[in-house]
RNA sequence: GGAGGCGUGGCAGAGCGGACGAAUGCGCCGCACUCGAAAUGCGGUAUUCCGAUAAUAUCGGAAUCGAAGGUUCAAAUCCUUCCGCCUCCGCCA
């Protein structure tokens, strides 16, 4: 969400940026809407002025004929201003709900583009591993060492679902256990947050209206203590940055606690309508994973947002280069950045089976654009009050990255050789392979 | 599982239909006293929105007493639902 006024001012950009971010807006429209509201706003106030100084006169009025007469007009005035106001609550719901489909503007070095084609490599890390064996992909190595099981996953969950075993899960959780440690020791605090949340945890984070389609739905929310039937929607999140940031959702912050950095762990659910007959095979695309999620909160300060934006970049690079995973840094173009993103880097890790580097890490600034959606504030020294900064990356998401983790580790006797800084986690064994089995 | 109570400004806490955006105390800010501080005295001290003059102020108006509805000319106050918190009894760890 964007401020109003700021739009007014600034109309042609945000209509550029709405047409390069691909997003169905009539801003025009928008302002007549806004303009429209004010108007009748304006409207109202009078009536309950007029109301309030009639409320007034009844106490003042001696005489019972002249009292029943204020009471009629009383009377009179509450009518109107139902009506009135009935109007104002349609044009204020069309209000917010344009409002929402408002995109951030994008910073200055973000590359304008349709799809991923327009996206601008910016690094690499590590070389791409040579093999002078045949190698397999993670399904074929997960089969033969009994890691991975996608057709027992299908029989219980279905399309794309998946059974992890053994070292598999040991590793996948040491994955995630090394990088909260990592946060942890970066002065992150650690959050496992709910993964059943309100709409407006999503509507805040700006998955909502926009990915509506990629969440699910839970059918039967449930009973309050009452013993009465939930009648708000819940939805199953597919990250926890919606629940860290609801955390702190119409609370108005000290400076001086800023910023704050989170990790939170958590499921993550993903319907994945969107994306029929994309990443059909293998642990790539799933409706249910796990990830260490980082986010911070900042002041409402572009440079020093940059600073936290290169830092969990960082960290997540750490990450992978403790995995031994040779990976690329790509700035995301306008039209694959999202709505509320100012800018954005995806780390994308090699993945020997796809000849690919293939998305592991997603490195956003949302600016103020949460902020203002979740009314998230903080007082400056000066006693002003201002919105927050939001940003957040993927600190690990599992099984995703067991797919470089097996693949790129793989020996040519079909062993895979486990990462150092896993190897604690998994009672300082240095391969996996049949023979080791326990 | 049963019974009851509470939710008000930064905090504590009164008000229980019109004089209430809200007593009082604490805190905070300013001024006075003081070499300085403490103590004391005096004054100020919620947020959001709209509008007008005007570049971060002033004035006018509206809304807000856990949330949403309702009753009323008028709601912090009455009614309904929800949320949160607390106490007691029972039950199970």
């Amino acid at each position: 969400m964007l401020d109003i006024k700021f739009i007014k001012k600034n109309i042609d950009l945000i209509k550029e940026t709405v047409r390069v971010k691909n997003i169905d807006l009539d801003v025009n429209h928008l302002v007549g809407v806004y303009d429209k509201k004010i108007e009748l706003l304006k409207n109202i106030e009078d009536i309950r002025k007029e109301k309030n100084k009639n409320t007034e006169l009844v106490k003042e009025a001696i005489d019972k004929k002249e009292c029943l007469k204020i009471i009629q007009e009383g009377k009179l005035l509450k009518e109107k201003l139902q009506k009135l106001e009935e109007e104002y609550k349609k044009i204020n719901k069309e209000f917010q709900e344009l409002m929402l489909l408002v995109p951030n503007v994008y910073s200055d070095d973000t590359p304008i583009g349709r799809d991923e084609k327009d996206n601008k490599e910016l690094y690499r890390w590590a070389e791409i591993p040579k093999f002078d064996f045949l190698i397999k992909s993670h399904l074929e190595l997960g089969r033969e060492l009994d890691l991975i099981d996608i057709e027992a996953g299908a029989k219980v969950s279905g399309f794309r679902g998946y059974f992890l075993k053994n070292e598999a899960v040991l590793l996948h959780f040491a994955i995630l256990w090394h990088s909260l440690n990592k946060l942890l020791q970066k002065g992150f605090k650690l959050l496992l947050p709910p993964t059943l949340a309100r709409e407006f945890a999503l509507t805040g984070s700006g998955h909502f209206p926009f990915g509506k389609n990629e969440i699910y739905q839970i059918a039967n929310p449930g009973r309050l203590a009452s013993e009465k039937k939930i009648s708000e929607p819940l939805f199953l999140t597919g990250t926890s940055e919606p629940s860290l940031l609801g955390y702190y959702a119409n609370q108005v912050l000290d400076e001086k606690d800023l910023p704050i950095k989170m990790a939170g762990i958590s499921q993550c659910y993903r319907s994945e309508v969107g994306s029929y007959g994309k990443d059909t095979k293998g642990l790539y695309r799933l409706h249910e994973f796990m990830k260490v999620e980082q986010v911070v909160i900042c002041k409402n300060d572009v440079k020093e947002s940059a600073k936290y934006f290169a830092e969990i970049l960082s960290i997540a690079e750490e990450i992978l280069q403790d995995l031994n995973l040779p990976y690329r840094v790509v700035q995301m173009c306008t039209g694959e950045m999202g709505p509320g993103k100012f800018k954005m880097y995806d780390i994308e890790t090699w993945m020997p089976s796809q000849n690919a580097y293939a998305e592991t890490h997603s490195d956003s600034n949302l600016t103020d654009w949460q902020a203002r959606r979740l009314n998230i504030k903080y007082k400056t020294g000066n006693g002003e009050k201002q919105y927050v900064y939001t940003l957040n990356n993927t600190g690990v998401a599992s099984p995703r990255i067991l797919i470089p983790i097996l693949e790129c580790h793989q020996q040519s006797d079909g062993s895979i050789k486990i990462p150092e800084a896993l190897r604690p986690y998994l009672n300082n064994k240095e391969f996996i392979s049949k023979l080791t089995r326990t």
